[in-house]
DNA sequence: CCGAAATCTTACGAATTCCTTACGCGCCGG
DNA sequence: CCGGCGCGTAAGGAATTCGTAAGATTTCGG
């Protein structure tokens, strides 16, 4: 069975040359002519992408970013720039890799075959808001690069909001979602962990109050 | 806390640069100036190695073929040929990069970096945390290089959770894929198999408990 | 500027969860 | 039959987390 491979090149000859190599290497690639802004819906099932930075209309530093808010899947960067900075723009964004044109594409396929040998950390979605990482498969959190230790509950609910990054959920839903109907918590429960929380999280306060309403995932920046 | 990386280049002004970024990144790096054969034994415990081909002596390409044969450690390979049939060759003999000189440092510090973020997790059937090595073929442990015995339970267990190193599993997942249904065992003795098995593998705790969840194999070396 | 409502913070006891040790049972090879 | 070994159970104790109460602080409407 072979490892699917999306190919987002909008060069009709470059395309077609690398999607006949993968085929010929035994992946099974698909083939996107054009860039598309994407989300977790639009993101076929892959194992791996191969993105031009290159493409008309979308600018595929754009791409990478939207990719890396809900996926972890390998990418292989291309472009025909062949500068520092770009490169390493593009491997902080969260890229495995990155290929400078003209290449063969024999090396193509090779740095495909070295990056999916390598195991792809089953996607534990990474939710990453302003400096704040979330982890949910590993249950870790850090900020500005640093561990923080969070207890189940406060994982929970950071969690919770992480979901729709941005957008208000109010008090009573976070409640129901977080707190376990059998050890009954009552609604205020909720305040001390979001006190506790943000005093882990440190200032810069991730967790904003929307008066009246609930709380909100922020990214610690503004206000 | 920091990664360990393994420089293997003769060129003393490329050599310290490579050093200092690496130092400056938060990484631990080693620096040999000369190509050794590299044996299971000679091999020092490290997350990553940057191997120059072009060194005086041993020729780069036999010293990643020696460390295949025992090692499932990342490699970035650094070469002044920028030849595409090297470079495949590099790749094939399980070389997870391959960057052409002259490159700035920056570039090699983001493709490390790009290469540790992800598990570790060797083709095959072995897999390699920190210094926990684990071959699933021979079952067997070693810490360190010292081989440790374990019982069945024990390396089921270790194997469960090595199977996504860093996730978080919980005690339920785990009850149920090691601990055989006949004989009843409650979740309690997944417990005194954790114990037993982290008293084996001696201090740096590799499994980490995650509280309120179960269990996840962390690097045992942070902290 | 005032008062009420909503939210924040802190401290502390209780409950949960986990670790360790000790012990007994059953299986196997000698 | 004996001893070693792997495994499950029980129990005490250590560590961590959770909920509540109560007082401080902030927000909003007027």
């Amino acid at each position: 069975m072979g490892k699917k491979v999306l190919v987002i090149e909008d060069d009709q000859e470059l395309g077609a040359q690398i999607v006949k190599r993968l085929c010929d290497a035994g992946y099974e690639p698909t083939w996107w002519k054009e860039g598309r802004r994407l989300s977790r819906e639009t993101l076929p099932d892959v194992d791996l992408v191969v993105l031009d930075l290159m493409l008309p209309g979308t600018y595929g530093m754009d791409i990478l970013k939207d990719l890396r808010v809900f996926s972890e899947v390998p990418v292989l960067v291309l472009s025909a720039r062949n500068d520092t900075a770009d490169k390493v723009r593009a491997l902080r964004l969260g890229a495995d890799d990155y290929m400078t044109k003209p290449f063969w594409p024999e090396e193509l396929v090779e740095r495909v075959r070295a990056r999916l040998r390598r195991p792809t950390l089953g996607r534990g979605d990474v939710v990453e808001v302003g400096a704040l990482r979330i982890d949910r498969g590993r249950r870790e959190v850090s900020v500005r690069g640093e561990r923080v230790e969070l207890t189940r509950l406060e994982f929970e609910f950071l969690a919770a909001l992480a979901e729709r990054p941005g957008e208000a959920m109010t008090r009573s839903s976070l409640a129901e979602r977080v707190l376990d109907p059998e050890r009954d918590g009552t609604e205020r429960t909720l305040d001390v962990h979001v006190s506790r929380l943000r005093k882990k999280l440190g200032r810069g306060a991730f967790v904003e109050t929307v008066w009246g309403i609930g709380y909100r995932l922020g990214d610690g920046r503004d206000e």
